[in-house]
DNA sequence: TCCTAAGCGAGACGGTACGTCTTGTCTTCCA
DNA sequence: TGGAAGACAAGACGTACCGTCTCGCTTAGGA
């Protein structure tokens, strides 16, 4: 029976300091946007001691990171299932399954959740890039980057104004209407066959 | 003839004033980027007393608005002259004309110039929706909004990407990829009379 | 007859700027203590611009310090009228006659009036050395002086505590306490003769 | 035995910011004046971060009065062994002691110190209201708490008329003189035997 | 009566101190 | 021995005041 080596183990005490961190940053975006929320409120909010946060995580911005590497893993697993633009309905799903937080990250004026959008942005770019390739996009890789870029930014674009309107309309037809956009925008470019597949 | 009214009239030296802070804030976000900038960094680059600082601008953000007045209204004069997508190349030239700071706002790893990328997006939002109208483009008023949310995204990303490359491809090819990307996209939605004229 | 010479003479809009300023200051320092008030606060109060402050005082403190002459001359006006430690009743008078002004100076928890009072206190240090001589007090000009600096800080103190009370007891009977601790005290110093008649 | 409770129990870094805090102050005192001290000149002096100093002094005013906690604490001592009018040679003997600082505060044209001076001439006050006690004074509280204002305002003018000539004269003379001013002004009002005896 | 220098109000300005806030490091003590 | 508690140095923030300055308007008082 494999029992845990010692030096494997993690000890269960920070897994659980990591979860609490994670959970009261989440909980304070919701309550006062990313920018505003400082690191006392989040060692407050999770009863954690401000040593403890600098121990697992090097700032902010990691903590923040550490928890989108979860929406990653997702997102790509979604991709994998249903290649092409797959992520565009995984991503909306997974902002209306979690609207509070989206839209404490959308909203309040626009600035507030710059930086928390870029670090999604980034995400997507990603797997746009993986998008193009499973279409099998022409051109040079310069050209592919620059529609990956293309898409990810409208994406973005679109799934912030989606949010912004309390996420009235059906993630199904948003998600139409944007792979519609830029499919017909490509069309010239890419395997028309693995195009309509999907 | 228009004798400014006492109360109309701009104190010279306040005019001076606001210039020099625009302008020391510029020099800053070449030298270290906008989140990086201090207000003790702008006054002192502008040998402005603190106060005076805070006389003109309720903090660096305000300033930074200020100056994107400068751009907005250039843009905006730019799509007049060309409508339709024409915001697309004039924004394009101005960021390869000020190439340092425009460099500096995208660089730096990404999250440094977000909040102000997002504040051009905002303008660009403003004037895609424009061309769409002059496009004549058809469906809801809300469709007309995703769209141009769509197009200022797309737009924001390619032009950011063209930056991080040091802009190295023509303006021209940029700008003739993205709204070939975009009409294309559009093509069943807008008026193609129009389209094609631009 | 002296008609006034051109650089002596002074404008009749000065004489007024400097009542202005001087009544302002005491205003202001009725409502919120000497300390607490501010240049902005007389000139808002006296409605004279910041620059004719300037123009007239070097400062808040000169400002007071002008003020203060008028209380020097009448002070030693009153001494002159009753040698010995006339200006003990007269000082008490004044104060109890412009009560609400002095209230504030000595009140206020007691540091907010501290600088005003040790001006006063110089000024009676002065009325003291007059009225020791004027006893024929003997001893070294050391001792002279010491003794002034005796009188005058008892005095003030005696005064500030007066006031603080809200000056209930009669001025008579304080100016009597305080003349017969003092004489007393200098009792073996000085001129029997003079100080019985005084 | 008194096992420290938590929460009584003071951090020895936190004794030790308080103690530097407070020495700077004097040093700074001795170089500029109290008045002209600012928070920066004291928490550049003691390498001690603006938040220190806030944290554990309300402002320069707080830190003062922790200062002079000692200093009354020492002439209460001093009273206690010998009752009377102790506190004079007490305070004499510490000004001496500590000329440079004492002389900071009573120089500089007078106006400088007159904060730190009154809180002294506060403490003394106390002293001297136990003196009378202790004398027996006879006479209403009223009469009592005057003579109590009369003793510390005549020693602290004659203490800064002491320091101002650079404590020339020996502090038990000055003393002497300071004594038989006041227990011949106040004796008929005083038990002579206690007054004899001291 | 006219003209001109001065006084003036209004308020912008550079400078500087304030008291507050947040960050990332370090120390102490408890379980 | 690891973590809660929190002190600490560093330094930015936005506010308040100071004493200097520039601007036009008003208003004496000599011509």
């Amino acid at each position: 029976m494999p029992k845990p080596q010692k030096h494997e183990r993690v000890d269960r005490r920070v897994q659980r300091s990591r979860q609490l961190l994670q959970d009261a940053l989440i909980a304070m975006m919701i309550e006062k946007g990313y920018e505003a929320t400082t690191v006392q409120d989040i060692i407050d909010r999770a009863n954690v001691g401000r040593a403890t946060f600098y121990a697992h995580f090097a700032d902010k911005e990691t903590l923040l990171t550490s928890r989108l590497e979860d929406l990653r893993a997702f997102l790509i697993e979604r991709q994998r299932q249903a290649p092409g633009l797959g992520f565009s309905l995984a991503m909306l799903e997974h902002a209306r399954d979690h609207l509070p937080l989206y839209a404490a990250i959308v909203g309040r004026g626009g600035g507030s959740g710059a930086f928390v959008i870029q670090r999604i942005h980034a995400t997507i770019v990603d797997l746009a890039r993986r998008a193009l390739q499973t279409l099998g996009m022409k051109g040079s890789p310069e050209r592919r980057t620059l529609a990956a870029q293309y898409i990810a930014g409208a994406f973005m674009a679109v799934l912030t104004w989606w949010l912004d309107q309390a996420a009235k309309l059906p993630a199904e037809e948003v998600d139409g209407i944007f792979r519609t956009l830029v499919m017909r925008g490509l069309a010239a470019e890419v395997d028309a066959a693995a195009a309509s597949r999907k």
